[in-house]
DNA sequence: GTACTCCATGCTGTATACAATGTGGCCTCA
DNA sequence: TGAGGCCACATTGTATACAGCATGGAGTAC
């Protein structure tokens, strides 16, 4: 039995907005509302059952995290991503990343067990049964993560998340093509022996065409995606 | 006259939190507060002569940006900049700007007045009178904010700006140096003349060399800082 | 003198009331 | 019939009241 005011928010957040805001990228990730749904505060208050307060705070957090997009004394509106931000959150990514290799291909001081702990991972993934599209693209933005972790950049890390987060829709499209996996599962083995090997140039290579042909994958996706929808 | 409760903040700005979160950062830059120096909510809303709703939105927007240290039930405090965090954002931008440069030196399409706008203001800036501090650091962030224009990405060049200012209070210490000028304008001159040649190689060298010769400004006058402060 | 408890205080977290702003529809007038 | 102005409504912006957490100091037991 639920009572009048009960919350519905998870009890492991302190704060109502915290739990707002995990809650709300959850949905929106999983298409619970459409891109360009209007998103108003009243509405947020009664499906959370809290005061105005949390939900405009909450609102901020994903306006600033790429997930909503505000209109000033206007509602927010769940952002619908285009195909140019979609190419441009890549390259950042490349960026970022392929200057993580780099320095672990420079200077790998203490980073061997994680790099290790990465290649039985994906050696054991390229070898064994095959996973749902949502486990792989979590396991394949794990293995980024890690990597960027291991350079030991705090902040480089915080950035590669947040870019990792709003793309998380795209790259479960990315793991739905067939190959997919285990073409991913090579291209990580490559880029951590190019790693071992302290082969900064091999490195790089292997990482770009990671992350490329996420990209392209990606954007022959959507652009049958738009296709479809056009001649509908 | 001023009237009771005429407000302090500018009015160029729609929303009361926008206004006070440019003064603060302002404030910050400038070294008004003190770093590790408490922030309160009420102290705030005195100071803008407004409520505390507008106070704690721009509070939270000065976390994400980095400007102040939340403490959840707490109070919020003026961000103290470590020396290894430091180190960190001017990696964050070798990696963003070497990128750029690549891209700009590969596929210069219609970027070409914008090179040649910068090429005109830094040989100007080579050949002229000396300017100040800030106004150096101002014209070397404008700089490298123009090439991640140009490369055309505009998720990377917001990454950039963020980074850019919380690193500003730095660039002005790293411009303090003598000959720092010169040998900036010497090397932006030399990053937009391998660009023109399609020289990758050179320009990311060429940048590199550029942002590491500030980091390089920063660290040592940071630990001279701390070092001066320790024996006082 | 030290360690522990408890409470007062200051501050943030949350709820709600009021003000201001933008939008859409209706009405009017040419 | 179409354009422009005006008003009502929906929604956000701002102010304030109340609740709850965290800290530090007084007081007490040992």
């Amino acid at each position: 039995m639920t009572r009048k005011n009960e919350r519905i928010v998870s009890p492991e957040f302190s704060s109502l907005s915290a739990s707002i805001v995990t809650t709300l990228k959850d949905q929106i990730l999983h298409w619970q509302y459409p891109p360009e749904h209007r998103l108003t505060e009243a509405e947020l208050c009664k499906q959370f059952n809290v005061s105005r307060s949390p939900v405009r705070e909450a609102l901020r957090i994903l306006a600033t995290d790429g997930f909503v997009q505000r209109m000033p004394n206007r509602s927010y509106r769940v952002k619908q991503h285009n195909l140019q931000e979609i190419e441009e959150l890549y390259d950042v990514r490349l960026a970022l990343e392929l200057f993580v290799v780099e320095r672990l291909a420079t200077r790998n001081d203490a980073v061997q067990s994680d790099i290790a702990a990465l290649k039985r991972t994906w050696t054991g993934l390229l070898n064994g049964s095959p996973r749902k599209d949502e486990e792989l693209a979590r396991l394949d933005t794990q293995f980024h993560e890690t990597l960027a972790h291991a350079s030991g950049n705090k902040s480089l890390l915080r950035q590669l998340r947040a870019i990792n987060e709003r793309l998380m829709l795209f790259r479960i499209i990315d793991f739905a093509k067939t190959h997919r996996a285990a073409s991913t599962c090579r291209q990580h083995l490559d880029i951590l022996k190019y790693i071992l090997a302290k082969n900064v140039a091999g490195a790089r290579k292997a990482m770009q065409k990671n992350i490329e042909e996420g990209r392209n994958n990606v954007h022959s996706a959507i652009k049958d995606a738009l296709a479809r929808s056009y001649s509908m």
